[in-house]
DNA sequence: CTTCAATGTTAACAAATTGTTAAGTGTTTT
DNA sequence: AAAACACTTAACAATTTGTTAACATTGAAG
């Protein structure tokens, strides 16, 4: 994971670089606001630590920078603000800041919110799309091609077959499957047989497989 | 771009007109929150600027009065409130305030400010011109063309086609669509159901797609 | 090759969701 | 001020989806 670490303090860079290479980031600095457009463009740093008071560019007016950069839309900003400009806090967030941090810097709450925010972002990458072989399904979509025509699925049983697609080949417990597809509500034994086999009327048999005494599992 | 200051004290109205002119704004003034809300109606400003502490209808108050203001849904506001006023800060934000600048005004920080709030309003119009088949959407001319005439939508109907056609395909939920094309107010469970109706009265019920449990999507 | 638990199938029913109309309220235009 | 329009809601209709019960079939263990 890439940080880049935007301050006119050359102490705080100093101190922060050091702080968060120990956890094994990699630190890429800037000591104005131009500067960390620049590095930003090129590296694509997961997260931007920037410090609100700065001469000429300051924070809010360089996040909002960021901010327009298409390349750089998952990345994270984190601000750090002096205790006292309040207003900054909210400018921050409004400017598009994910988190702020206040002076004087303690390391070790730095580093928590740092890893809170990265591990936030690797969380997302759930995939949206998934192909296999002639089967193609979109969740935001809400979409089912099987080559290339479009099948419809009511919602559980799309919930379903995009849930067993997530690892193909893996055979899921029922007890799996009701408790992610089906949440907190609680059906009957054969309830999962009847969505399978809704779906096995509409895609052919040969997708979702029955292992006896397991799950089902979905395979070319 | 048009600015409505609200100020009680022709002091500071004729000091920010000034400062406003000179940067190119067009500016229109109001000395409380009645006749703000009048002149707001017919000039449709891009920014109001409203001093929170006024005699009889304060700056929150006047601000909660604008956003039920259809027509102003676009505005930015922008509060002005004394130091030590703090409770207005929050008051203000959860009143729909987008910003705030502390009294006592240093011009130069009023203009970042509105500038800011002016540019990220500009910003918005990527993708302010929509074509999908034979159907063209332009935002800011409010304008729904099918293929080639002219479609008249009212106001709530354009802004949820327009945000349905945003992402063509990708299938909104309702929490999705209430938030985006209603902001802040609550409307019941049918009042989704009957714009989209009126939208299919005119344009044809194959546009808007009713995935049942999840949402309406917008496909050709 | 039986046996029997697990799974498949069907149809009926229940529940959830959406569609439609009309009426009430507020706003804008004439 | 009246008329036209926009928006929301309520009430009910229509539709789709989800679940279950009842019975059939399967396949692995003995």
């Amino acid at each position: 994971m890439k940080i880049l670490i935007v301050d006119d303090e050359k102490d705080i860079l100093e101190f922060l670089s050091y702080n968060l290479q120990k956890e094994g980031y990699e630190i890429f600095r800037a000591n104005n606001g131009n500067s960390a457009l620049k590095v930003a463009k090129k590296e694509i740093p997961d997260l931007i630590i920037l410090d609100v008071m700065m001469p000429e560019m300051d924070g809010i007016e360089t996040c909002e920078k960021i901010r327009e950069i298409e390349s750089l839309d998952s990345t994270r900003i984190l601000f750090l603000t002096a205790r006292s400009e309040e207003y900054s806090e909210l400018a921050g967030f409004s400017a598009g800041a994910d988190d702020y941090v206040t002076k004087p810097i303690k390391p070790k709450l730095l580093i928590s919110r740092v890893n809170a925010l990265l591990r936030r972002k690797g969380k997302n990458k759930d995939q949206k799309l998934i192909k296999i072989e002639h089967i193609e399904i979109d969740k935001d979509k809400h979409l089912l091609l099987y080559k290339g025509d479009s099948v419809e699925l009511a919602r559980k049983e799309f919930n379903l077959l995009y849930y067993l697609m997530t690892v193909p080949g893996k055979v899921f417990t029922r007890e799996e499957i009701i408790s992610n597809v089906w949440k907190d509500t609680f059906v009957g034994d054969r309830t999962i047989d009847v969505h399978v086999r809704k779906i096995r009327e509409k895609l052919g048999d040969q997708y979702i497989k029955t292992i006896k005494g397991v799950g089902y599992k979905f395979d070319v």
